[in-house]
Order: structure tokens, then C-alpha cells, then sequence
DNA sequence: CACTCGTGGGG
DNA sequence: TCCCCAAGAGT
């Protein structure tokens, strides 16, 4: 790692915000500083896409329009309009820290980035975002934008892929902080990573700060940022049992922990979690399912495999390959041991679907023309 | 600290 | 197909 003089640091901050004001994107959360307009677009742009998150954000603005809007509203309208961003213990913890906001601090946002950090869902780069741009705080907004940049900026060969990486990157960038114009000066760095210093196709050669760039001027670009490599997504194998009746398809409520946690789906069944050898046939395979829904559930059903590949899904940590089966079952039948209900058609709409959700539901349209 | 938690896009 | 990446936080 290098360190500036405090001309190169004054040369650097004239430089990098004369070419922001020139050449900043025009985004709907930057019409303004308001904290709420703030803290909303950056708990969506965490892991997420700008081009992603513009339409999110302007719905989520039209019928949340204030913190008391979000703190008063129904969980299934929250997350109707977070489906399909993902992570959804973002919309969970956005509502949290809304109601923390109303009755915690009378609706007065706090304004350093330590006192941010108490509410749910915000974090260190986080708040470092929303004390810097909507109030004014010289602080730090470390996020990959500025773990990329300063990494190659002053050649920083912590490996940002570790926890403890944040502080060296954070002392670092804090004494380049310009007093007056902190927010922006923070945004210009995210502009100038989704830019000319992204992670891949970067431009070097004719970014605005290339004379500030010593990993570009030693020619060892290609090496910053450091970064350990993820591990690949393990293979889960499901069933997913869809049922029809006169009052709908039967839908199961997922466990309040875990991925895709509090969803309506239809019932999914963890291939390896039933009781049957290594090396059974797949006849014995679905009569232990069938036996294991009479018997924990008190539910008769009779499956049948759908034609075609499984669905396929990957996640971070997990690739699901579902196998469909489909079942009729009465609508008279007791659901008071199952943790499900019935769900009409017409209410699909209405109902937050996650995204394996929806492939399942298009296969099973596909496959029966239903 | 290592792991979990979604989805979409690009090479 | 697979990998990496994208304005991270909670546990």
C-alpha cells in the first residue's frame, strides 16, 4: 500500500469531484438528499444492480412514501413489492428499522454513521452512505465500488474478501475524505468503480483518475483487488408436489428461517431427508413420500411425475433441481396438520412468489397446458 | 470469523 | 454450463 501527500489528496478530491459534477449518473434517489430516499436505494443496491433496482425503487416510493407509510404497512404489501429483488431480509429489516425510526428516535434520524449502525439492516458501508450523502458526515462508504478503486488507487493488497479487510481499507480511504463534500465524493467513487474502474472491461487508460491509479501506472492492474474465491453451489435435490382442487393449488408456508423463509410455496420435499436407501428405485422413493405426507400430514396423496427436466435453480450456496409432481386432492381434505392453505388462481397476483416459485408454476402450466 | 441469504447479467 | 460480479448485513 502507498500513501498521498496532502497535495496529491487535494489534487485527487479537485479531480475526482470535478469530473462527478460533470458526469454523474442521473438516478432517481440522487433528485435530493432526503435520508429516507437514501437509506431505501441503498438497502436495494446491496448486491444488486443499479439497472436492476430503478424500478423497484420508484414503485417502492409510490406506495411507500414515507418511513411512518413503511412502518405502518402489511407485511405481504412489503414483500410484494420486494419480489423478485431477492435477499429478503433486506424488506424485513427495512420495516424494522422504519418502526425503530418511529418510536425509538420520534421519527428523528440519527445522523452519525455509529448511531446508524443500531437500526436493522444497516451496516457499516450502509451507514457510512447515508451519513455521508444525506447528512453531510465525512465518512467512509466502503462498498466493492471502494474496495475495487482504492485497492488499485494505492495498490491495498488486502484480500477484500475477508471481514477484517474493512478497517485497512477504511483508514485508508478516511484521510482522503474531502470536509465539504463527503456524499459526493463517496458517489463519485461508486460512479467511477461501475465505470472506468469496474471489475471487468475497466478503462484505465482514460479514466479521469489514471494518474492517481498506481496499480495502472506499475502495470499490475490485473492483480487488485485481491480477492479469495467463493465456493460453488451445492446440489440440493427436491420434490415439488403441486396440488389442484376446486379452491386452488395447495400452497405450504415456509419456515420462519432459512432461504426464501415466510414464503407461500408449493410444498417442496428435500429428496435426501426421506427415509429410504441410497440405491432405491424411484417407485419406492415417491410411495416413502406419499406414506410420509399421509403419516405427518394426514394428507392422501397420490403423485405423479411430470414430463421434462427438472426445475433448476441456483442460489448462492445451493442448486436445487426439483423434480415436479402432481397430485389432485380433494378440497374437502384437513389441512390442520399441514402448514399450508389453498390458493385460488385468480389470487396468484396478489401473492409474493419467489423466483423458483414462479418457474415451478410455468413448468406445470407448461407441461399440463392447464 | 465463516457462513448464510436471491436474483440477473456477462464472459 | 459455469464462473464471477453487483451501492452488504446478520448470525
Amino acid at each position: 500500500m502507498i500513501e498521498w501527500s496532502p497535495t496529491k489528496i487535494a489534487a485527487f478530491q479537485k479531480t475526482l469531484l470535478n469530473w462527478y459534477d460533470h458526469n454523474k449518473r442521473d438516478l432517481p434517489w440522487r433528485h435530493g438528499h432526503d435520508p429516507y430516499h437514501v437509506w431505501i436505494s441503498e438497502i436495494m443496491l446491496q448486491q444488486t444492480q443499479v439497472q436492476t433496482v430503478i424500478p423497484y425503487y420508484q414503485r417502492f416510493m409510490k406506495k411507500f412514501p414515507t418511513v411512518q407509510a413503511l412502518a405502518v404497512a402489511d407485511e405481504s404489501d412489503l414483500m410484494k413489492a420486494w419480489e423478485g429483488l431477492g435477499y429478503y431480509s433486506r424488506a424485513r429489516n427495512l420495516q424494522k428499522a422504519a418502526r425503530q425510526l418511529v418510536e425509538d428516535y420520534d421519527g428523528q434520524w440519527p445522523t452519525t454513521a455509529k448511531e446508524l449502525q443500531n437500526l436493522s439492516g444497516i451496516g457499516p458501508y450502509t451507514a457510512g452512505a447515508i451519513a455521508s450523502i444525506a447528512f453531510n458526515q465525512p465518512v467512509p462508504a466502503v462498498d466493492g465500488n471502494a474496495f475495487r478503486v482504492f485497492s488499485r488507487l494505492l495498490e491495498i493488497d488486502a484480500d477484500i474478501a475477508k471481514p477484517q479487510s474493512r478497517r485497512i481499507f477504511e483508514k485508508a480511504i478516511q484521510p482522503l475524505m474531502p470536509k465539504d463534500r463527503p456524499g459526493d465524493f463517496n458517489q463519485a467513487i461508486m460512479d467511477l468503480g461501475t465505470s472506468y474502474m469496474s471489475a471487468t472491461n475497466y478503462d484505465s487508460e482514460h479514466s479521469p483518475v489514471k494518474a492517481f491509479n498506481q496499480a495502472y501506472l506499475d502495470g499490475v492492474e490485473d492483480h487488485y483487488p485481491v480477492k479469495t474465491k467463493k465456493k460453488r453451489p451445492v446440489p440440493v435435490k427436491y420434490f415439488g408436489l403441486i396440488s389442484r382442487s376446486e379452491k386452488g393449488f395447495l400452497f405450504e408456508k415456509r419456515p420462519s428461517n432459512g432461504i426464501l423463509s415466510g414464503f407461500w410455496m408449493f410444498p417442496l420435499i428435500k429428496a435426501d431427508e426421506l427415509p429410504v436407501k441410497p440405491a432405491a428405485s424411484e417407485k419406492t422413493v415417491l410411495a416413502t413420500l406419499e406414506k410420509q405426507f399421509l403419516e405427518t400430514y394426514q394428507l392422501p396423496i397420490h403423485v405423479k411425475k411430470l414430463a421434462g427436466q427438472p426445475v433448476s435453480h441456483t442460489f448462492t450456496h445451493q442448486k436445487w433441481q426439483i423434480i415436479l409432481l402432481e397430485t389432485t386432492l380433494s378440497s374437502q381434505v384437513d389441512l390442520s396438520f399441514f402448514p399450508g392453505k389453498w390458493i385460488p388462481e385468480a389470487e396468484f397476483s396478489d401473492v409474493a412468489f419467489t423466483k423458483v416459485q414462479s418457474k415451478m408454476w410455468a413448468r406445470y402450466q407448461a407441461e399440463t397446458r392447464y
